[in-house]
DNA sequence: ATAAAGTATGTAGTATACTACAAGGTCAAG
DNA sequence: CTTGACCTTGTAGTATACTACATACTTTAT
């Protein structure tokens, strides 16, 4: 696969993926004799876990670190304390969209009260008041 | 209540308060004779909305359009119908999180196979592979 | 009265994550 | 054999969200 490919399967930008390289979030691709990138699949799966990674809200040099973890010859303790902290981290994003959604919830259902009438009026709930 | 009161108890910096005052993030406070800002508890609740949302990986923008949800005077559907189509981002969120952490899961356990033998070993493992 | 702590403004700098060129080389189709 | 799509590099610019001054005024404690 050449850049195009990638960049069609993916979605992600072709100056993205040169970008994500240089961070070393991808391995220097292979070239041909001209120069031009030549991808294998792995480089799709990667991208996708990128992708993934960053909608859940990790920085990329996050990322990096997760990469890192599986790819170290160091011992598997170290790399599953990283993981235990991570997973912490994630639990408490979990908890504070739980807690934007019920608020959302709420302000939703408040609108709605009295059907179309309530839907016509201004609003008049705090976010900050909810929880 | 005066700036340092608010920055000891959300833990914000002084310049982050007066940035989130310059983007509209908190109303411009009343101020002392001398032009020292003066608080209310109201600002305490808001900062506490915007480091929620902001962990829930939401950005100053949408934030502030959040703020503005309940503020408006306009109609109430608009401002539904935003808060329903953050539900959904927030929903995607929260898939994306469950996804990582599952990765995270699989990768502990594999490195606690075998138990104090697997954690002195090098780690077999990929995230991407996983889901 | 003076020093130390606290606050104000404006401006500049940093880190992250792209995004957009410019200038040029490669390759396949007509 | 040239046109156009595709690729290369390097460098510069943008948006977001702070963060760090420099300079100066106010208030509080001794």
């Amino acid at each position: 696969m050449r850049t195009k490919d990638i960049v069609e399967r993916t979605g992600i930008d072709k100056e993205t993926l040169r970008f994500y390289e240089s961070k070393g979030l991808l391995p220097e691709s292979k070239r041909t004799e001209s120069g031009y990138r030549v991808f294998n699949s792995e480089t799709l799966t990667r991208i996708q876990f990128i992708t993934t990674a960053k909608q859940a809200g990790f920085t990329l040099s996050e990322i990096k670190g997760l990469i890192d973890l599986q790819q170290n010859s160091g011992p598997c303790r170290s790399s599953r304390d990283i993981a235990k902290s991570k997973k912490t981290e994630i639990s408490d994003k979990i908890k504070a969209l739980k807690k934007m959604d019920k608020m959302l919830t709420s302000f939703i259902s408040e609108c709605e009260k009295n059907g179309e009438k309530g839907l016509s009026k201004p609003c008049h709930f705090s976010f900050e008041k909810c929880c």
